[in-house]
DNA sequence: TGCCCGGTAAACAAAT
DNA sequence: AATTTGTTTACCGGGC
C-alpha cells in the first residue's frame, strides 16, 4: 500500500506525470509524451555497454590479480629492472596499484579532455584508437599471465598438500619470471600514457603518472559516465549537426548539475580547434605514430578492429581507407566511442576493485602460514556477513571488495543467498546460449563486479529494453526455487532497476497483467499462498516468432536500441577481443547478473542474428526492445527526468521496496558492501 | 488495412 | 474495511 505512493511521491515533487498512476481517471492524456526517445534508446544500449564491461573487467581483473600478486610476492626483488620513477613498493600496495592504472583514461583526465574541448572528431577517433589498443594489449597480458597464474596456483596447490617442500626454490624463479611480466606491463602502461599524452588527449604533469589509487576506485558511476557522455556527444553533434540529431543521449536535456565546466562546450568547433590542440601536445610526438607502423590499434591479423567491424583488408593502406569512410565520426562512431570508453572506465574501477581485493589476498595468504583460519581481513567481515547466511565456507576465498569507497552502492539489498548455486533444475536447460554453459558449473558467487551492473540498473532511470514478459520470467528464474510469489517479483523489479522505483502502480499492474495473461507463467498454489513458475516451453514458443529471419526486423530493432548495431557490435568485438568468454566470464558473476547479462545478450542475438538464427542453439532471443515506446513520448520535465538521474542520491534509499518479507526474495544480490 | 504485440488503464472478483 | 492478488477487457501505437 504505501509502496507505490511513497515510491514516487518522494522526490519527484512536481512536474511528475505520476499522478496518473493510481488515482487518474483520464488522466491519461496527462501523460506526458515525447521527449525522452532517445535517451531510453540510448540507455539501453547504455545497459549493454555495461555488461560488456562487466564481463571485460573480469578479464582485466586477472590480469590484475597476478600483477598484484608478483608484486606481492616479490617486493624488493628485481628493483632495480624497473623504470625509475616508480618508488619501489615495497608494503604500500597504493603506489604499486596506481602504477597499473595509467594506462586508463581516468574520470578525472576524461573530464579535462571534455573541458578542453578537445573532442574534435578526430581525437575521439584518436582516444577510441588509444582505448583500443589498451584493450589489446590486455588482452595480451591476458594470455600471458594466465599461464603464468596457472602454474603459481599449482605450486600453491602443492604446498599446501604436499607440505613445505623445497618448492620455495622453485617458486622464487616464478616469483622472477613475475616480476619481469611485471616490468613489461608497466612499461607498455607507461608507453601507453605517453601515447596519449602525445597525442595531446591527456595532460598529465610527469610527476603524475602515478594516480592515486581512490580516484579510480572512486571511478564514476554510470550516472555520471552519462553524464559525461552527454557531453561528450553534445560536443560531437554541434560539430556534425547533420545525421539524427536525435538518437543523442539526451536524458537529461539540460547539462548536468555537476559538470558546469563541460558546459562551456557550446561553439566548440572541434575540428580546427582541436587540431591545433592536438599539434599542441604532439611536440613530444616525433616519432612514431600509430600510423606510420602498421601495428594501427584498429588493425590487426587483417581485419579492422574496430568494434563490430570485421572488414578485412589486404594492406594496411585499404585499412586506413576504410577506416576513415567507414568510421568516419558520425553519429555511430561517436556511440561506440562511447562505448569504448565507458568499457575502458569500468575496467579502470574493477581494476581498482580487484587490486584492493589481490592485495587482500595476498594478505591474507601471508598471514596464513601463521593463522590460517581467522582471516584478518576487514573485508572479510563485511563479506563474511553476507555469505554468512548461504555460504558454505568452501571456496570463495578473500572475496568481496572492501572498499567501495564512495560509491553509491546502493544499501538495500544486503545480501545474497545468492549464488545458489543454481539448482540442478535443468528447467533451464532446454533454453537457448544462455543457459548453456554457465549454469552447469556452479560458480562461486561473491563477484564484485556485480555491483557494478546493478548500480546501473538501480541509478540510471532507464527503461530496461525487455518487456516485462522477459523481465519476469528472468526474476523468477534467477531464484533458487525457480518461483516467485508476485510481491518477490515486484521487488526484484525495484531491486534491479531504478526505473521500477517509479510509478508503481503502472507497472505492477503490467506485471499482473503480463503473469495472468501469458501462458508461460504458471502459478502454483503453495502452502502460504501461491507462487509464479515459468513454463519455458511456453515461454520459447512464442519468443521466436519474429524476429528469427527477417532482417528488416533486425534492423528496427537495431535502430530501436539506439546504437543497436554499434553497440552490440562493440559489446561483442570488445568481448571477443579480450577472449572473454562470454558465458563463461558471465558464469563469474552472481547468477542475478548473469541472468541478466544473459538475457540481454539474449535479447541481442535474437535481434542482431545475422544469418543462423532459426533452428537449434540461436537463442531464442525475439523480444526485444519492445516497450520504450512510451518512454520516448514521455516528455517528462528534466526536472523529472534529472532528478532521478543524480540518482546518487536516489539510488541510496530504495529501501522502501524491499522492507517487509521478502527474506527470500533477493536472491539477486552480491554486493558486498 | 488489418493483425499481432506489448504496454497501460481499469473494472472486478477473490483472497488476505 | 482496506489491500493485495488475479483476471479480463479495452485501447493505443508500432511493426509488418
Amino acid at each position: 500500500m504505501m509502496q507505490e505512493s511513497g515510491t514516487e511521491a518522494t522526490s519527484n515533487g512536481p512536474a511528475n506525470q505520476n499522478g496518473a498512476a493510481s488515482v487518474e481517471g483520464g488522466a491519461r492524456d496527462a501523460r506526458p509524451k515525447s521527449a525522452t526517445t532517445l535517451s531510453a534508446v540510448d540507455m539501453a544500449a547504455a545497459d549493454l555497454i555495461h555488461l560488456q564491461q562487466h564481463q571485460a573487467l573480469q578479464v582485466a581483473r586477472q590480469i590484475l590479480l597476478q600483477q598484484q600478486q608478483q608484486q606481492q610476492l616479490q617486493p624488493q626483488q628485481g628493483t632495480g629492472l624497473k623504470s625509475p620513477n616508480e618508488k619501489q613498493p615495497s608494503l604500500q600496495v597504493p603506489v604499486s596499484v596506481a602504477m597499473m592504472t595509467p594506462q586508463v583514461i581516468t574520470p578525472q583526465q576524461m573530464q579535462q579532455i571534455l573541458q578542453q574541448q578537445v573532442l574534435s572528431p578526430q581525437q575521439l577517433q584518436v582516444l577510441l584508437q588509444q582505448q583500443q589498443a589498451l584493450m589489446l594489449q590486455q588482452q595480451q597480458l591476458q594470455e600471458f599471465y594466465k599461464k603464468q597464474q596457472e602454474q603459481l596456483h599449482l605450486q600453491l596447490l602443492q604446498q599446501q598438500h604436499a607440505g613445505k617442500q623445497s618448492k620455495e626454490q622453485q617458486q622464487q624463479a616464478q616469483q622472477l619470471a613475475f616480476q619481469q611480466q611485471l616490468m613489461q606491463v608497466q612499461q607498455l602502461q607507461q608507453q601507453h600514457l605517453l601515447n596519449l599524452q602525445r597525442q595531446g588527449l591527456l595532460t598529465i604533469q610527469p610527476g603524475q603518472t602515478t594516480l592515486p589509487l581512490h580516484s579510480l576506485t572512486q571511478g564514476m558511476i554510470p550516472a555520471e559516465l552519462q553524464q559525461l557522455w552527454k557531453e561528450v556527444t553534445n560536443v560531437k553533434e554541434e560539430n556534425s549537426s547533420s545525421n539524427n540529431s536525435h538518437r543523442g543521449l539526451d536524458l537529461s536535456s539540460p547539462q548536468p548539475p555537476k559538470n558546469p565546466l563541460l558546459n562551456q562546450h557550446a561553439s566548440t568547433n572541434g575540428q580546427y580547434m582541436s587540431h591545433s590542440l592536438k599539434r599542441e601536445g604532439s611536440t613530444l610526438d616525433d616519432h612514431h605514430h600509430h600510423h606510420s607502423h602498421h601495428s594501427h590499434p584498429l588493425y590487426g591479423h587483417g581485419v579492422c578492429k574496430w568494434p563490430g567491424c570485421e572488414a578485412v583488408f589486404e594492406d594496411f593502406q585499404s585499412f586506413l581507407k576504410h577506416l576513415n569512410n567507414e568510421h568516419a565520426l558520425d553519429d555511430r562512431s561517436t556511440a561506440q566511442c562511447r562505448v569504448q570508453m565507458q568499457v575502458v572506465q569500468q575496467l579502470e574501477l574493477q581494476l581498482a576493485k580487484d587490486k584492493e581485493r589481490l592485495q587482500a589476498m595476498m594478505t591474507h595468504l601471508h598471514v596464513k602460514s601463521t593463522e590460517p583460519k581467522p582471516t584478518p581481513q576487514p573485508l572479510n567481515l563485511v563479506s563474511n556477513v553476507t555469505l554468512s547466511k548461504t555460504a558454505p565456507p568452501e571456496a570463495s576465498p578473500p572475496l568481496s571488495l572492501p572498499q567501495t569507497p564512495t560509491t553509491p552502492t546502493a544499501p538495500l539489498t544486503p545480501l545474497s543467498q545468492a549464488h545458489s548455486v543454481i539448482t540442478p533444475n535443468s528447467l533451464h536447460h532446454s533454453v537457448g546460449p544462455m543457459r548453456r554453459r554457465y549454469s552447469d558449473k556452479y560458480n562461486m558467487p561473491i563477484s564484485p563486479d556485480i555491483v557494478q551492473n546493478k548500480e546501473f540498473y538501480m541509478n540510471a532511470e532507464v527503461r530496461p529494453p525487455f518487456t516485462y514478459a522477459s523481465l519476469i520470467r528472468q526474476a523468477i528464474l534467477e531464484s533458487p526455487e525457480k518461483q516467485l510469489t508476485l510481491n518477490e517479483i515486484y521487488n526484484w523489479f525495484t531491486r534491479m532497476f531504478a526505473y521500477f522505483r517509479r510509478n508503481a502502480a503502472t507497472w505492477k499492474n503490467a506485471v499482473r497483467h503480463n503473469l495472468s495473461l501469458h501462458k508461460c507463467f504458471v502459478r502454483v498454489e503453495n502452502v502460504k499462498g501461491a507462487v509464479w513458475t515459468v513454463d519455458e516451453l511456453e515461454f520459447q514458443k512464442r519468443r521466436p516468432q519474429k524476429i528469427s529471419g527477417s532482417p528488416a526486423l533486425v534492423k528496427n530493432i537495431q535502430t530501436s536500441l539506439g546504437y543497436g548495431p554499434a553497440l552490440s557490435a562493440a559489446f561483442q568485438a570488445s568481448m571477443a577481443e579480450n577472449n572473454i568468454p562470454l558465458y563463461t566470464t558471465a558464469s563469474i558473476g552472481s547468477p542475478t547478473l548473469n541472468s541478466l547479462a544473459n538475457a540481454i545478450r539474449e535479447e541481442m542475438n535474437g535481434a542482431m542474428d545475422h544469418g543462423n538464427s532459426n533452428g537449434s542453439d540461436s537463442s531464442p532471443g525475439r523480444s526485444p526492445l519492445p516497450a520504450m515506446h512510451h518512454i520516448k513520448e514521455e516528455p517528462l520535465d528534466p526536472e523529472d527526468h534529472e532528478g532521478p538521474l543524480s540518482l546518487v542520491t536516489t539510488a541510496n534509499h530504495s529501501p522502501d521496496f524491499d522492507h517487509h518479507r521478502d527474506y527470500d526474495d533477493d536472491q539477486g544480490h552480491d554486493d558486498m558492501l
